[in-house]
RNA sequence: GCGCGCGUGGUGGAAUGGCAGACACGCCAGACUUAGGAUCUGGUGCCGUAAGGCGUGAAGGUUCAAGUCCUUUCGCGCGCACCA
């Protein structure tokens, strides 16, 4: 560091940090909590202020829970892309909190995963070892910002204390079925069995069938290169999201969480929740909900029928062939001996396809007849089979009916194989041609439905094939379950064991409750078992899987996802071991103050769009069916925060060199520049490149923050003082008293001053007040720091300070620079021989809208609409009054002499426009 | 291809339909200085000596008045992508 210092930074951050820590500044109360008498809260609201009257009667401070999303807490370290969001709950939560609000503001760790795991199969570190250091890494960075988190509140998710109750909530999803006729979980207790289920193993099998954790074998994406199944979530473009290796699909028995039942909820509850659009819409998409209709068709010479999907009924008429996907059962059944040979090499072709390659939208058509028709139930018309990739086994039936006039593929298709194509549906507009037309209509060669407008044709043919028994209604979702378990080491082991039955066929059996945690056991080698077979790495510990009684140990672990669905509400009431939230504590901060459910403000990246947002709020509402929370949403109003890029406008990677690493920032400018620049940047939401430089900048307005409040030539001696005492840092500092000894050299200004604010000053003040609040109400946090910037530009040509306005000024500051402002309100109350209250409790200014009125005000004139002067008026002038004013300026006269003013336009208190010709 | 968002100085970005470019970076000039990569003061959209003219991706429209509203179009970003 070549250039002089700003301001100390390096002395005074620490100095507050560690009194915030000891103080415990930043707890929050929960119910019933006696708040101690010293306890800045209790000085502000009172030490009975959380009693159980207090909050039963609606006496006790509102609540505030504003959340951070919890970070994996890797190796590498902190990356500026972290404090955005963190800086901005952080203001946040310092804003409310002096507004009154009782504010949860927690932080925790995320810390189950993948690259722990891997780091331990390169070096044989226990992933609990590498865990903790990075843990502790991660801490030392965000302690050294300065946010006001509860640390008593600190969770991980890979502490015993805390996956024991994400064991127990598997439990209560195991022990879960989602009931159709009271649209939410219950017990599995209220399952009623079927007439045919009269053994116990088969009531079991009914059971085990109906569960909201079930196991299954069916197709999941399998990742070799990282030895473990993965969601569909965790698969984009045909690579897993970790580590961008290839996956294939492959039938396996695995544990899958029923979220396809909450698929309605999960898509109606959108609506209740304050997420911005395209954030709900990525939601909306990925559930894929989608009306229409089944329809089974005959096969002609066969006893078999195929059913297919569809969301055009009314195009039923214009069907005139068929597709199945090369996968579809009935394939081989339906092919012809002549067909044989062309429907096998093209299955072959298409299984050694990528399912990239295959669901390229772009791609021409291909596809194979096999030789067999089936009979179009509406009109008795013998149509051909075919298959085709262009239908996919995943998706509804995996079988269409191709309706080519008026859907763009089967058009393409049939374009392509000289299929017949028939019109069915009219354009309103004539013009419009109908050969691919695939929008709303009227239904025409349809038989009973001619003549009917799209809508109403498919209701009467919805209802005709329900009556004949050849369809119904459908919904389909694009959502499949979730994939719960995984081929790893490092994750929460199953609470569940194996058994065999009397037929000796394995069921699986939960673990009571009093037998959680279940811990892992000690390995010494996690790799995981090279094959194209997941093989869990528990099945290594032989002495952990099999227990005494014959019964076996479930081996695969939960996904990392599992631990992030529901730590929000382990941070209400971290530390008990007798429930995994108590009810009172849940009650009051996620219910209080009513219409807005859940957490008030949660803020973080996009890129859990859905994933831990859809896992979480899916958990959350199992949670709310069975009594255990009450909301029916967990996250009330979200904020995605904008990507950070690189200084070359690219996004930051090790590989292009452009990272920024916060501890270097934070050496050369402090936190509070930190902070302050990375609000600064531009809107919170925004994609927003780094730069140098800006930090810079508000570092130096930080450097006239601190000259406007201390004398120039105490600093001088504390410089001098600080080189001889061998230029103090942070982390070579011998003691705190030396620091404060040269602190203690720098003395306030002498132009702040106890006299009177003059009108011109408070309303510079009163100016920048409102300006904070509502832009601090709207999170634009840029602009109130431009406001703040003002203030300070303007105060800088100020001969008198007066300390009042000066300590308002600091309370506005506070939120965004924390460490500064506590430093300079210390000092200010200390010269004037007053005891500083705490800057974190007080009141939160509010300003006198009486004191920004002005006796005259400027107003544009515009002539023709175009500006020309500006004029000053009273305030309270009448039209006639500004009117003439506006005539007589001189400028205004240049565009407006030899010609006559037609027409006058006034907005009060706006501009002036005259109208001239 | 479909959906959403965004296009404003050299740069990041400000502007309830009412003085475009707040604030900051950068740059220019000056002051202080042995020095300046510290600090302070002033300037800084473009063209023009000036008066003035032009200017928010482009083209049209509504309006007394448009960066803002409407239509078309181009470009960028994000999401979805053969979902029947």
């Amino acid at each position: 560091m070549s250039q002089r210092r700003q301001y100390p930074f390096h002395l005074i951050e620490p100095k507050w940090q560690k009194n915030w820590d000891e103080q415990q500044t930043f707890r929050a109360w929960n119910p019933n909590e006696e708040i101690p008498a010293n306890h800045p809260f209790a000085a502000r609201h009172g030490a009975k202020s959380m009693s159980g009257e207090a909050v039963a009667g609606g006496k006790a401070p509102k609540k505030f829970y504003i959340l951070d999303m919890f970070p994996y807490p890797s190796g590498a370290g902190l990356h500026v892309g972290h404090p955005e969001g963190y800086t901005a709950t952080d203001i946040l939560s310092r804003y409310r909190r002096a507004c009154g609000f009782n504010v949860l503001h927690p932080m925790g760790w995320d810390s189950f995963g993948l690259p722990a795991e891997q780091y331990a199969v390169k070096t044989g570190q226990h992933p609990r070892v590498t865990t903790e250091a990075n843990i502790n890494n991660f801490t030392r960075q965000i302690k050294s910002l300065g946010f006001s988190y509860d640390w008593t509140r600190e969770v991980a998710t890979t502490d015993v204390g805390y996956f024991k109750w994400t064991q127990w909530i598997f439990l209560k999803l195991y022990n879960s079925w989602f009931n159709p006729e009271t649209n939410k979980a219950e017990s599995v207790d209220t399952i009623k069995f079927p007439d045919d289920c009269k053994t116990e193993d088969h009531k079991r099998a009914y059971r085990d069938s109906k569960r909201l954790a079930y196991n299954a074998e069916l197709p999941v994406w399998w990742c070799s290169d990282l030895g473990t199944v993965l969601a569909n979530e965790e698969v984009i473009d045909g690579k897993s999201e970790v580590g961008n290796f290839p996956v294939v699909r492959k039938p396996l028995r695995q544990w899958v969480l029923r979220i396809t039942a909450y698929a309605d909820r999960l898509l109606e509850d959108l609506a209740i929740i304050d997420w911005s659009e395209s954030l709900k819409k990525q939601q909306t998409d990925w559930i894929g909900r989608s009306e229409g209709a089944e329809v089974e068709f005959k096969i002609q010479n066969s006893k078999f029928k195929i059913a297919v999907f569809t969301t055009r009924p009314d195009t039923l008429f214009g069907a005139t062939y068929m597709v199945l996907s090369p996968e579809h059962p009935l394939v081989t059944a339906i092919t012809t001996e002549t067909q044989k040979n062309a429907v096998q090499s093209y299955q072959k072709e298409i299984s050694g396809k990528s399912d990239r390659d295959r669901t390229d939208a772009t791609k021409e058509k291909t596809g194979v007849f096999t030789g067999g028709y089936a009979i179009n139930p509406v009109n008795g018309e013998q149509i051909p089979i075919w298959i085709a990739d262009y239908v996919l086994a995943s998706y509804g039936t995996g079988a269409i009916m191709a309706v080519p006039a008026h859907d763009e593929r089967d058009f393409e298709f049939a374009k392509k194989f000289n299929l017949p194509i028939i019109q069915v549906v009219q354009p309103n507009d004539p013009k419009t041609e109908w050969q691919g037309f695939t929008d709303d209509g009227v239904s025409v060669n349809s038989g009973f439905i001619n003549g009917l407008v799209t809508s109403e044709a498919k209701k009467k043919i919805t209802t005709w094939l329900k009556e004949k028994g050849l369809g119904k209604k459908t919904i389909n979702y694009k959502l499949r379950d979730w994939l719960f378990s995984r081929q790893r080491y490092w994750g929460e082991p199953f609470p569940l064991i194996w058994k065999t039955d009397t037929a000796g066929n394995l069921y699986h059996e939960a673990l009571s409750e009093n037998m959680l945690p279940v811990l892992p056991p000690q390995l010494d080698d996690f790799k995981p078992t090279p094959g194209d077979r997941p093989q869990p790495p528990l099945g290594r510990a032989k002495d952990w899987a099999n227990l005494p009684d014959g019964s076996i140990r479930e081996l695969n672990t939960m996904p990392q996802w599992a631990g992030s669905c529901w730590y929000y509400l382990r941070y209400l009431d971290a530390k008990t071991n007798s429930s995994f939230v108590g009810k009172d504590v849940e009650n009051y901060w996620m219910k209080a103050g009513g219409d807005k459910p859940g957490v008030d403000l949660y803020v973080g990246g996009t890129e859990h769009a859905v994933l831990h947002l859809l896992y979480a709020r899916f958990w959350h509402k199992v949670l709310f069916d069975l009594g255990l929370v009450s909301t029916a949403e967990p996250f009330f109003k979200l904020v995605n925060q904008g990507l950070i890029l690189g200084e070359d406008g690219q996004k930051m990677s090790k590989s292009r060199g452009n990272v920024v690493n916060p501890d270097d920032v934070l050496a050369e400018y402090g936190a509070d520049a930190f902070r302050l620049y990375e609000m600064f940047m531009g809107p919170l939401q925004d994609t927003k490149p780094w730069n140098t430089k800006g930090v810079e900048g508000v570092y130096r307005f930080l450097g006239r923050v601190w000259r406007l409040f201390v004398d120039e030539k105490s600093e001088t001696a504390y410089e001098q003082a600080e080189t001889l005492a061998g230029n103090l840092t942070a982390e070579n500092a011998k003691s705190a008293e030396k620091q404060n000894e040269l602190l203690d050299l720098i003395l306030l200004d002498g132009g702040i001053t106890d006299a009177a604010a003059t009108p011109a000053q408070l309303k510079t003040l009163h100016a920048c007040i409102k300006k904070v609040t509502e832009d601090l109400d709207g999170m634009r946090f840029n602009t109130a720091i431009s406001a703040m910037m003002v203030f300070i530009n303007e105060a800088n040509t100020w001969q008198n300070k007066p300390v009042t306005v000066m300590k308002t000024f600091l309370q506005l500051l506070a939120p965004f620079a924390p460490h500064i402002a506590e430093e300079l309100w210390a000092r200010l109350h200390a010269t004037f021989g007053q005891v500083a209250p705490s800057l974190t409790y007080a009141p939160w200014p509010k300003f006198d809208p009486a004191l920004l009125v002005e006796s005259e005000i400027e107003l544009p004139v515009q002539v023709n609409g175009k500006f020309r002067d500006t004029i000053k008026v009273p305030v309270d002038a009448d039209n006639a009054t500004i009117e003439a004013v506006a005539k007589a300026s001189e400028k205004v006269q240049l565009f407006t002499a030899g010609k006559t003013v037609k027409k006058v336009i006034i907005v009060p208190k706006r501009m002036i426009n005259l109208i001239v010709g």
